[in-house]
DNA sequence: ACGTGTGGTTAACGCACGTTTACGCAGGGT
DNA sequence: ACCCTGCGTAAACGTGCGTTAACCACACGT
């Protein structure tokens, strides 16, 4: 290992991005191991000196992702102040974030099937964990919604920002400010998450 | 043929939707011809008595889900009084059929990528025209949004519907309606879709 | 000069899997 | 009685692809 290691990561990040690339346009059985060494300039099996195997590859790309999205989620949260403001921060975070990697977003939403047993558990977990601090960020700014609700949100409303990959019809800030609002407009109008309400 | 063809049917039927549960859950590659004939109680390559290939399963079902969207789409629309009327309706018949058909919606999403050429082509255009009623819609619905808004717009609130596989936390009526609530809102709230606004 | 580690190469292996082939067998129209 | 068609089976084929093996070369500390 070099001392500052800043350096010493970039091919195996170069071949994890390209991956990303590949695998969210062709799904993971969609790619061969010989194309992603061509996008990186290498060739097939050289790939073996930087990850023991394939699968490896994914599992290591979705927990980053994962931590990545966790992280980030947390640190909004703890520097916001008042809830509706962490609920805005989180919905930015969210947003920049799938408007900048288009590719791991797709990656995450259609691969978690390929992943390894134990690889799943883990993302599947960190998965949970991002998800609960949205939870508790809903109900402390919607207190009428109750858990199940605000979990179903939650989910939704990932879908509906996770949604960026299909479009990009518009430049990136007109596209991140449309996202935001509709996010915001979809948890935090008045009734939306009431479950006292029948089909309107 | 039989006369009605009710009864024939059946057999491709029942194999093409125990296909679709097992792409759903486990990616196209990721299951076998051996898999999908054992789920529907015959053995390997007595599929190939009904389908061609497995990319044509893939394609038949992709094809007939693109359809029956769009069929639906449009009726609901035409029978319509009123552009709000007209929304309304559009959300309810897409929560509709995502709640009752998660793999098919789960299909959908996840492995067009792994079609045909011409299959691709094919429901492309299908979708295409079905995202085409939604932008017509709701331009009709919420005039000072542009096309290019109103076409984000759209693909943002399917992800939002298309969220159900991943939830499944509240009942059937209770996710149809906090689903259309919550779609209607990150549609319809004033300024939501306002091409004018920056970032809030 | 020299071993050593790091990151490449090409060739070969082995297996999973989609597809084809050859075969069997019930049923119903003539 | 008979054969044709529909639907099933089991075995064989071929190939794409992940992985491994054997080999090579440059960088570099000593």
């Amino acid at each position: 290992m070099s001392s500052t290691d800043g350096v010493k990561q970039t091919r195996r990040d170069q071949i994890l991005s390209a991956a990303a690339e590949l695998f969210a346009r062709h799904g993971f059985h969609g790619v061969g191991i010989d194309d992603i060494g061509a996008a990186v300039g290498i060739s097939g099996p050289a790939l073996y000196r930087h990850f023991r195997s394939k699968d490896a590859m994914l599992g290591e790309m979705l927990t980053a992702i994962s931590e990545r999205l966790l992280d980030g989620g947390l640190r909004r949260v703890e520097a916001a102040n008042g809830p509706e403001h962490a609920l805005r921060e989180l919905v930015r975070w969210h947003v920049d974030f799938a408007l900048d990697d288009p590719a791991l977003i797709t990656v995450q939403i259609r691969n978690l099937a390929n992943l390894t047993d134990a690889d799943r558990r883990r993302v599947r977990a960190l998965q949970r964990r991002y998800v609960e601090v949205w939870v508790e960020t809903i109900r402390r700014t919607v207190p009428r919604a109750d858990e199940p609700t605000a979990r179903a949100a939650a989910h939704a409303v990932f879908g509906l920002i996770n949604s960026t990959p299909h479009s990009a019809h518009l430049d990136r800030e007109q596209m991140a400010a449309l996202l935001s609002r509709m996010a915001l407009a979809a948890l935090t109008t008045a009734g939306v998450l009431d479950p006292a309400l029948a089909t309107p």
